[in-house]
DNA sequence: CTCAGTGCAAAAGCTTTGCATAATA
DNA sequence: TATTATGCAAAGCTTTTGCACTGAG
């Protein structure tokens, strides 16, 4: 286990620890959008020793390395994914917190489309839809 | 003075204070997107006695009455401005800072495109493109 | 006169940092 | 063995909250 992880911590420069593997796995395949606090939680599980800082740590180092990537479903917290191939964005529902990803090539449309935009070098775009799903449409009634 | 935003402040329930006037003033005028810290130097030029709670508090109404929108330009700060009439977004230079504007019908694309955004009712949408400006793109060469 | 709003100080979150220790290459 | 990374505790920042006082209606 850990091993994919492994083989893209093994930078120049860097070490492979077992703590940057761990926390790295956790993200991989930790479905969906965890932040600083809920990766702790499930690492400590396997290594109960780890530290909340290293957490923090190795989350801007896999970010530096372009591994993760940090997003803002609410203003309190960071949260993480992995990098994604394709670019996707959220929508935010703010009845349960339910988060649904969605695929729309914003970057192009704007590049594109937008005067304003033409002499930026755009290097990464953020978009978040916040409303309520349609449970929780229900529930407001 | 800072007559229209009484006006608007003029609410059931609510009382008209001055600092409330003068906050709302402030980001009214005050060019663009200031965070917390900004709106309480500026308004501190006026009424020294102003505490920064107070400024938070605010910021708070402001938002529940729907007279200011808050925006997130990096992600240790939140930012205001005056809630505007038209759907429009940010182009956030990484360089310099800088902030530009661009008017973007996106809710209303990713309502028509997106499937999963069908069932939803969409409440509000931010979208921060991140990149370089033109002086900046120099800059680092 | 009453209750919403304010100022002050303290607390609460999340995140970062300093420093000695441990572990990788 | 030479550094890089970790753990722990303390600090940093923005934002929130409790409480007694002030001021708007």
């Amino acid at each position: 286990m850990a091993e994919t992880g492994r083989r893209a911590l093994n930078v120049p420069g860097l070490r492979v620890t077992n703590q940057r593997a761990l926390i790295l796995e956790i993200i991989r395949y930790g479905q969906g959008h965890l932040d600083a606090d809920e990766v702790y939680r499930r690492a400590r599980e396997k290594q109960p020793r780890l530290s909340l800082s290293t957490v923090y740590r190795t989350l801007q180092t896999l970010k530096k390395l372009g591994l993760v990537e940090e997003v803002h479903f609410d203003e309190a917290h960071h949260h993480y994914e992995i990098r994604p191939s394709i670019e996707h964005h959220h929508l935010v529902c703010l009845g349960c917190g339910r988060v649904v990803e969605f695929r729309y090539p914003l970057a192009r449309l704007v590049k594109r489309n937008v005067a304003e935009a033409g002499d930026f070098e755009i290097t990464g775009s953020e978009v978040r839809i916040t409303g309520y799903c349609p449970a929780c449409r229900q529930g407001k009634k």
